[in-house]
DNA sequence: TTTGTTAAATTGACAGTGTCAAGATTGCAT
DNA sequence: ATGCAATCTTGACACTGTCAATTTAACAAA
């Protein structure tokens, strides 16, 4: 077994890899704060600066997990809308549908992805900035084109992309748990009972 | 003058107050991460061990914070709702412009709020407990009385307060400011031109 | 194979951080 | 004035990110 081979190695073979995943677990099972480099390292059975070798810092790091989470959110989305029927509408909801499906058992992923880390642009290492700006416009880019059949009225069909996404993901961010001492809620209508009325408005041929 | 006799007091008078104030001043200018009670407790000018009296650690401090972000968060839509015409469309709609115009003005005391800090109830005094509640009821509030004018189909009025809320709370996460290394964006249709579409939708007597 | 160069990981150190314990100071009711 | 409780300070500890110096491993060239 290569694994084996690689037991005793110095060299850990694939650090980068066993770090991000190594953070996604910690992430979560003890929330953002508890997203540290040398839990990380201690994860991955190396020392406590091996990380700096492979990310420029901490933040390189956190910016790396929200890459991995983009793909694992296209990923969601993309399952949910190739078992939905192939209609315009069908496939959007169940875009939607796959948004919130994420967002519901990857909570603390999702959020971490949607905050802001005070990441200037030089200080993320050149890999990793290549590997966020590719997952994340692809995961942008499941929703633009189930957007792209809708056309609106004003400025093509980027009115409906942000009303739509606004829409999704204002619902997930406050529904998919809540977060500390929200104020009480009644029952929470469904996603499925909200997303057609913004469509049936948009969409003049329906 | 009170401020010359406290000077050289030993206790600072009102620690709790100054220690929120300086929070939200460093997190305006540092951001979550400068955010720190030793930096907090030296901008207030007392020992770094001086905030433990009045917090029940940092994450009460935090809590703190955001309970004094939602009391501004209702003033700024209050003061749109009263500069406003007084009719049920036009309230709204200046009540969700109050929405955005703080998450603007405030970002980083915006997205702050509506993040997860990992605050079990039971590790948050009894003090801030009460003010997180008090103030996030009543900015919520707000919003709510304001989407009861329109009267909906199914679940009373909660669907369109869950509509209308999740559209300009997803608006304003989204597009308030570009977080780091987003999909690239065109120009975003104006908010003025969303909201309509839905309530026109929600409101039968329109 | 031997050698030299580079990548990868380790060890050690340093400044900050949250948090606790113990002591000192102040304000206030009695 | 006296005692008590609230308030603040000092000191300490473990943990964190980050840097510098060093050791180890991998690999290409001779």
């Amino acid at each position: 077994m290569g694994k084996q081979n690689q037991a005793k190695r110095h060299h850990h073979g694939n650090l980068r890899e066993a770090l991000i995943t190594a953070a996604i677990d910690i992430l979560g099972a003890g929330g953002p704060d508890a997203l540290t480099l040398r839990k990380c390292a201690a994860r991955a059975g190396v020392s406590h600066a091996a990380p700096a070798h492979h990310f420029n810092g901490l933040v390189s790091l956190k910016i790396a997990v929200i890459a991995r989470g983009h793909d694992m959110f296209a990923d969601t989305m993309h399952r949910a809308r190739d078992r939905a029927e192939q209609n315009p509408h069908a496939r959007l909801n169940a875009i939607c549908q796959g948004y919130l499906e994420f967002a519901t058992t990857h909570t603390d992923l999702f959020k971490f992805m949607f905050q802001p880390h005070g990441a200037l642009p030089d200080s993320i290492d050149t890999t990793t900035g290549m590997e966020i700006s590719r997952a994340s416009m692809a995961s942008y880019g499941v929703l633009r084109d189930a957007c792209a059949p809708f056309e609106h009225d004003r400025g093509g069909n980027l009115g409906t992309e942000t009303m739509v996404w606004s829409l999704v993901h204002g619902y997930a961010m406050l529904f998919s748990t809540n977060t500390t001492s929200q104020a009480p809620f009644g029952p929470i209508p469904d996603f499925n009972d909200i997303l057609p009325k913004l469509l049936l408005k948009s969409d003049p041929a329906q």
